[in-house]
DNA sequence: TGTATGATTGAACATATATTCAACTGAGCG
DNA sequence: CGCTCAGTTGAATATATGTTCAATCATACA
């Protein structure tokens, strides 16, 4: 009687059950969409690159943009966006910015996924 | 003497003994590029869900299309990729073609990465 | 106050990527 | 064979995203 919501596939669904049993255990749709966008920030290999400089220690601007052979303002880009995603962390010092790692999951899930590709 | 190479960054260089460490505890740029094209695969909401919706058992491109209330050829898209990240792993069943997790890791970081959404 | 420098920002541009649409493949079945 | 249906694929389109460039902010210092 209830049928698939939202039909937006022509075919006929097969395993009407195990669709609706992985619908109950996934996630909230929010919650994956807040989560995509928390891997979004380690999609890109200036942000990786950054967030692997930081892991050990603190470092400004000029720092990470000569680490990286890129503009301050390409780094200063970046590390808005992961401000924004509460992934680092800035300290003025005078007119020095320190950035540092912000949460201590950040370390964990890059850990994982290095495990993963030089596994 | 060494100074930084690829010079990009016009400004004074702060801390060279910490952007050298920091150079030094580095991997290596090719994996912290295979890094980013990992991450890449989880950073999108729709490639989120599927994994998420195989985490507990396989299911065929018809249910995931009626799940996600997509076509199917926007899934078999994405399957694609996963596929050749190696994430994800078919089984051919007559016509029907069967999804599952690849690899154990997987669930691992997706696992990380809810618990610092959900956190 | 005026200058210099680290850092940030907005707009523009180039590139990457997700979905759609139509054509096609492959397997089962009459 | 000829048809149907699950799935795949390529081209096209729309959108998202990363870097550059120029302008600006913020702090130190003469």
């Amino acid at each position: 009687m209830d049928g698939i919501e939202g039909e937006a596939c022509e075919c006929t669904v097969i395993h009407e059950e195990a669709v609706a049993a992985a619908r109950r255990a996934m996630p909230r749709d929010e919650t994956l969409l807040e989560l995509a966008d928390l891997f979004k920030m380690f999609a890109d290999s200036t942000r990786v690159k950054i967030i692997s400089a930081l892991l050990h220690r603190e470092l400004c601007v000029c720092d990470i943009a000569a680490l990286l052979s890129m503009t301050k303002s390409a780094i200063s880009h970046q590390l808005r966006l992961l401000r924004q995603t509460k992934l680092v962390r800035p300290r003025r010092d005078g007119k020095i910015v320190y950035y540092s790692l912000d949460d201590e999951h950040v370390a964990t899930i890059l850990a994982q996924g290095l495990n993963h590709v030089t596994e």
